[in-house]
DNA sequence: AACGAGTGTCATGTC
DNA sequence: CAGACATGACACTCG
């Protein structure tokens, strides 16, 4: 229990230092799975800096670092850290450079088709099993790779791929490496489930007449996509249809979204383009907040079952072409995306052929070799979002202007720029972060991976092979050169056969920093010194030798940290000389308590030599347990330097999806926007006028269908106002 | 001389 | 309860 309750508290410890090292409130709780990505743990490996217990529990693991639980076996398990920590110093070499070129590539994709391919994709996965950029840059691949074949063909849509290629910045590819994989297949398949599902609408799209429509339509209400857009508004409205049934004149009762199709059916010679911008939109312009069009599009995202829009539909569409040139400075990611809405307007009307638009290659409308289109542009996954706004937009705006773009208000180019600089900012100030911390990494590496450091208690191999300095616990057991009071051991070094005779069958496999050595006797003077003028914290310390002065013509420049550690690790050596204890310290510090005490009793010891001897087991057992706590200090602080980069990568990854997701919505509803005025501008009344934008609107209802409605009815939702309808 | 890093040691707590 | 271990704190050396 105190392990959990300790690794609990070191856990909550750790997400608090997170928190504050990045700064800025982060809605982590959203996006972060709660697990961390395998990778982590893959190229750290286990540590244990988390755990106390598990530094000595891996011994028989698959991990195995095989530490055992009673002598110490270090020296492999640090050798194995130290192997990470390379790996771990490459690995910080190599990130941050990657992010930079993420930033540089990936900014530039503002108006990416694939953004709002990523949107739609984005609502087909499930959102809380997949990674955000996970799904979208797999779905960017597919896409990509689907359609290499198809798009040599069309130079303009070169500038979609690349820009899709663009949105596979290094580190979502990155991110892919360090996520499971295991969810992409469920996203390919989904994929694929829609484009099957696309092509049954494709092949309905060659059919003509409203049946046909219906049919079409009719899928288009049971895909759902259209069921939770529809019950903000149209729920309100289906009184209003109820009323509207005796006077809509469908030609079917269940048609679902009759409307623009039988505009372009009755009357297409008197419809026209020129009538478009002239429409009051019954969605003008209202002014949104960036979090109004995130909370719509996480409406959207919700609601609709979008399925990822491939960038084939960008072909130069006619459709596209004829439908409001002014869409046409769109570039990339809108041109697609209004395509998108061209071919629902395509599947609405597959009369549109009579529809008088000159630039308007008729037969295209159906045999458009967009196949990946899909549903996503349909009225029903807009509605939700557009009409409900055009309830309160519209009482003074005329029908000559301001409508041109009824949307302006939250594609106003300053909201996108609000939106571009903070995520720019945000990125940068993490990227900052980033420098800041890499700098930093750089600078304390050193110091950090203390196991690749040929430090003076390195327990690399190189150092402990260095025998000629250090003996074996073996070898030399009457050598002071034999320390045995740290606990880095090496499985690495054959474990030579205990034959010494205080070895009671017990063959530790420790071994010691090989500077740990003190033969050189100048040195006891200067322990002896050293012994003296320090403060002595030692238990029943032994008198000591004589105490004489250092020499003080040795230059200090020529003492090492070693130098300090030897005579720090020697001191122990020298008392069990002067006390002579028959056996050696390592032996003292290494033995499990029921051989050393065997040991102890093998010879005849006095008090003050039980004293000693218990005080060096105490202390060299302390020194080892210190540097191990030490050591995973150091893990622990690595670990967080590293889970703290991983959380702004994370950040910033999603902040960019963010935004892409922004725009990709801003779009969309500009393209619905657009729609709706389209077909608006075809409603024709009994008299062949076209209805007055400011006195109608057209709504859409729960069942699917669309009516025209009084805008002062519209409020009050009366059941008293008369309406007219024309299928066209 | 001050300072930080590294280390050893002690005291204390936990298991 | 003894032993092992972990860890904070302190002192020391060295660069």
């Amino acid at each position: 229990m105190l392990s959990l309750k300790k690794y609990l508290t070191e856990g909550l410890i750790q997400f608090t230092i997170l928190l504050s090292l990045m700064g800025v409130r982060v809605d982590l709780d959203s996006y972060l799975p709660s697990h961390l990505p395998p990778l982590h743990e893959i190229i750290l490996g286990p540590t244990s800096a988390y755990t106390q217990t598990q530094f000595h529990s891996l011994r028989g693991t698959s991990e195995g670092y095989g530490v055992h639980p009673k002598s110490v076996d270090l020296d492999q398990f640090f050798t194995s850290r130290r192997l990470l920590s390379r790996m771990r110093a490459l690995d910080r070499l190599q990130v941050p450079s990657t992010e930079l070129d993420a930033w540089l590539v990936h900014r530039e994709a503002e108006s990416s088709v694939s953004s709002a391919q990523t949107g739609s994709s984005r609502s087909t996965d499930s959102p809380q099993n997949l990674p955000s950029s996970e799904s979208s840059i797999r779905d960017s691949l597919e896409n990509d790779q689907g359609r290499g074949s198809e798009e040599l063909g069309a130079s303009a849509q070169s500038e979609t791929t690349d820009l899709s290629k663009e949105e596979i910045d290094p580190i979502d590819i990155l991110w892919l490496q360090d996520i499971d994989l295991g969810a992409g297949r469920e996203d390919f398949e989904s994929h694929q489930h829609h484009k099957d599902h696309e092509n049954v609408w494709e092949s309905l799209g060659d059919s003509s007449g409203s049946e046909d429509v219906d049919q079409r339509l009719q899928v288009d209400g049971e895909t759902g996509e259209n069921v939770p857009a529809e019950s903000q508004t149209a729920m309100s409205l289906a009184e209003c249809l109820s009323l509207l049934d005796d006077t809509f004149q469908f030609d079917s009762p269940e048609f679902p979204a009759p409307a623009p199709t039988n505009i372009l059916d009755t009357e297409p010679g008197q419809t026209g383009l020129e009538q478009t911008n002239g429409l009051l939109s019954p969605f003008l312009p209202d002014i949104e907040t960036p979090l109004d069009l995130e909370e719509q599009w996480q409406d959207l995202m919700s609601l609709m079952d979008m399925q990822p829009m491939d960038i084939n539909s960008s072909d130069e569409d006619p459709l596209y072409l004829s439908m409001d040139p002014s869409l046409q400075q769109n570039e990339g990611i809108q041109q697609t995306a209004f395509q998108g809405c061209s071919q629902n307007m395509a599947l609405y009307s597959p009369t549109m052929e009579q529809f008088p638009i000159p630039e308007s290659p008729l037969p295209q409308l159906s045999s458009h070799n967009s196949t990946e289109l899909n549903s996503t542009f349909g009225f029903t996954n807009f509605s939700g979002i557009l009409f409900p706004s055009q309830q309160n937009s519209t009482a003074n705006v005329t029908a000559t202007n301001v409508l041109q773009d009824p949307l302006s208000g939250i594609l106003d180019e300053a909201l996108l720029d609000e939106i571009s600089l903070m995520e720019l900012a945000l990125e940068e100030g993490f990227s900052q972060m980033q420098a800041s911390q890499l700098q930093e990494e750089l600078d304390s590496d050193s110091g950090l991976s203390l196991d690749s450091h040929q430090s003076p208690v390195s327990p690399s191999g190189s150092e402990t092979s260095s025998s000629s300095s250090c003996s074996s616990s073996s070898s030399s057991s009457s050598s002071f050169s034999e320390e045995g009071a740290v606990g880095y051991s090496s499985d690495s070094e054959i474990v030579e056969p205990e034959e010494s005779e205080e070895s009671i069958g017990y063959q530790p496999e420790y071994s010691k920093f090989c500077r740990m050595s003190s033969e050189d006797p100048s040195r006891f003077q200067r322990l002896l010194y050293l012994e003296h003028v320090g403060h002595n914290h030692t238990y029943n310390m032994v008198p000591e030798e004589p105490e004489e002065q250092p020499e003080p013509t040795l230059a200090r420049g020529n003492r090492r940290s070693s130098a300090f550690v030897d005579r720090q690790a020697g001191r122990d050596e020298q008392r069990a000389r002067a006390m002579k204890i028959p056996f050696s310290n390592d032996k003292i510090i290494n033995l499990p308590v029921e051989e050393f005490n065997e040991l102890l009793t093998k010879y005849q010891l006095t008090e003050a030599q039980l004293c000693l001897v218990r005080d060096i087991r105490r202390r060299g057992k302390n020194k080892m347990a210190a540097q191990n706590c030490r050591k995973r200090k150091l893990d622990t602080i690595l670990n967080v330097e590293q889970e703290v980069k991983r959380l702004g990568r994370e950040r910033s990854s999603q902040l960019r999806e963010k935004g892409e997701n922004l725009r990709s919505l801003q779009r969309m509803k500009q393209e619905v926007e657009s729609l709706y005025q389209e077909v608006f501008s075809q409603l024709r009344d009994q008299e062949g006028r076209p209805y007055s934008p400011q006195r109608y609107a057209l709504h859409y209802t729960s069942n699917g269908n669309i009516v025209l409605m009084p805008r002062n009815a519209e409020g009050q939702q009366s059941r008293r106002s008369e309406r007219k309808d024309r299928r066209k």
